[in-house]
RNA sequence: GGUUGGGUGGCCGAGUGGCUAGGCAAAGGUCUGCAAAACCUUGUACGGCGGUUCGAAUCCGCUCCCAACCUCCA
């Protein structure tokens, strides 16, 4: 880890070192789900991908203070049409027993993708006091004006105030916004059409609903971010990071109430995943282009011919940059299956290797140690994942290549191998998250390798017989149970 | 229409000027009683047309196609 950390910041469109504002210390927002909808394996995505720079800031030495927001107000439609209000309705449920039900399910996703929990998961419903002081504090500073009840933010207000500041993450400029907004729909009580409301006033019937100095209402749809962000990180911090489609309006507005509230912009980087497609199309349900993460891990969908366990799906994940688009497919995930095997069975592997080379390395030696250090400096460039697999998978070939006799212990030195095992597996499981589903332990897989052991040594011993129908019908008849046995230099392996 | 980002070998997916990406699949070989696994070897891929350059997938121009955003969305 001696190389610089570069990440590609989306507000300066370049890849910057990272220099964190307090030295040691790292303070990073991610924009959490709306927790009105099932969450789909486009959040998984995102929030994988995240985990990962959580994980590798981490394992960097910083401390982290990784605050991830979940969204439960603000994002409602005031006509009464809405959906989930009509669902909550029809189920009996109070809103927040719906937030309740998709947060939980929301974790639940993550906790099988092994992702890490954030240090703060606060909640919009639970930041009203603050959401309502920073629209006052945008009033004060005359970025926001009040019609009937609701207050709406001053675009151009804080553009001639700022250095015509509005745009600088999207690239969007206000004439274009402007023109384009002709078309759409009424602007209602707003003075200009790229102007958004910060709080909204209640109508009849509207459920949450909160007091505050302009009458009742709830807080606008990126008003939680900014609040929240300012109230856990500061309002100046390192990391900013969400999806892509929400660069803008969302993150947009985000730095405009927060320059508007407190003269500062947030955050210094800002990263922004790409999103994760289907078909060739972002996933959707409206048109049924989307598959959920409980049916692709049951193979329930018709988008897959089987299910993948939730590591193939981030092992899956972690082949493409989280700054590209990423196209889902059964062939894909076959692949990533396969290849997530062949990982986790050299790391196996690499467990009972013992190293023979004294305390002298040879060319192989090197190539381990150099290989993973290649592998963590991937990392260091824009978390750059595939590529650090693309090095592990070198690595790969060269445990095999020891355990097969291939390449010679002989050259790896006691030391090294130890080194090795513990910065892979560092590598592996601390930073990209990954895990050993088989190896559960516990007392039944204890048991099941002492069975297994068992067999295949009645079967080295058929073998040493020459009695080939006896140690053939032990390995179909494994095979039929799922059992894939493989005859090694070492002895027989074994893998379900 | 505007903004942003793409089009890479059978599939997925890295890669910003010359140096092997990697995974999966495929072919040949080694090993093995056989098989599987493993190991070794094999791919002259960079949407199209021009241009810059000694040299371009990589830079520039034009063009075709795709996606996301511009309305809630990771």
């Amino acid at each position: 880890m001696s190389t610089a950390l570069t990440l590609y910041n989306s507000l300066t469109r370049e890849k910057e070192t990272f220099t964190p504002l307090v030295e040691g210390h790292v303070g990073m927002y991610v924009c959490g789900p709306t927790v009105y909808n099932p969450a789909h394996l486009g959040n998984c995505r995102t929030f994988v991908s995240f985990d990962v720079m959580y994980r590798y800031l981490m394992a960097r030495g910083y401390k982290v203070r990784y605050v991830r927001n979940i969204t439960d107000v603000g994002h409602l439609t005031d006509d009464g049409e809405d959906r989930m209000s009509r669902g909550a309705r029809l189920e009996q449920l109070e809103p927040m027993e719906v937030a309740q039900k998709f947060s939980n399910q929301f974790h639940d996703m993550l906790r099988m993708l092994n992702a890490l929990p954030p240090s703060i998961e606060p909640r919009a419903t639970g930041h009203i006091i603050e959401q309502i002081d920073m629209v006052r504090e945008i009033i004060a500073n005359g970025y926001a004006y009040e019609v009937d009840g609701s207050v709406y933010f001053d675009v151009a207000a804080y553009n001639s105030a700022n250095d015509d500041r509005y745009g600088e993450l999207s690239g969007r400029k206000i004439d274009e916004l402007l023109a384009e907004s002709r078309e759409l729909k009424s602007q209602g009580d707003k003075r200009s059409p790229s102007d958004f409301a910060i709080w909204m006033k209640a109508r009849d019937g509207h459920i949450l609903r909160w007091d505050s100095p302009w009458g009742e209402g709830f807080p606008g749809w990126h008003l939680e971010c900014s609040a929240m962000s300012t109230k856990y990180l500061g309002t100046e911090f390192d990391i900013h990071g969400g999806g892509n489609d929400l660069k803008f309006p969302h993150h947009e507005n985000e730095i405009a109430q927060n320059v508007g509230a407190c003269h500062h912009g947030g955050a210094r980087y800002w990263l922004h995943t790409n999103m994760l497609l289907m078909n060739g199309r972002k996933m959707s349900k409206s048109d049924g282009n989307t598959i959920s993460p409980e049916e692709l891990f049951s193979g329930d969908s018709p988008h897959v011919s089987e299910g993948y366990s939730p590591m193939v799906v981030r092992f899956f994940m972690l082949q493409s940059h989280y700054r590209s688009t990423m196209d889902l497919s059964d062939e894909a995930l076959q692949a990533a299956k396969k290849g997530y095997t062949r990982l986790l069975e050299a790391w196996n592997l690499l467990q009972g290797l013992e190293a023979k080379g004294g305390a002298q390395n040879g060319t192989v030696g090197k190539e381990l140690t150099e290989g993973l250090a290649a592998a963590y400096a991937e990392m260091d460039d824009d978390f750059n994942t595939p590529r650090a697999l693309a090095r592990v998978f070198e690595l790969v070939t060269r445990i095999n290549a020891l355990q097969g006799g291939q390449l010679s212990l002989e050259e790896v030195s006691a030391e090294t191998l130890a080194a090795f095992k513990e910065g892979l597996g560092r590598l592996l499981f601390d930073v990209l998250g990954l895990k050993d589903e088989a190896a559960s332990g516990g007392a039944e897989q204890e048991a099941l390798d002492k069975a297994m052991q068992i067999i295949l040594d009645l079967r080295q011993q058929a073998r040493a017989d020459k009695n080939w129908a006896l140690s053939d019908q032990l390995r179909d008849a494994l095979n039929e149970a799922g059992i894939t046995v493989k005859d090694g230099k070492e002895g027989a392996s074994w893998s379900i």
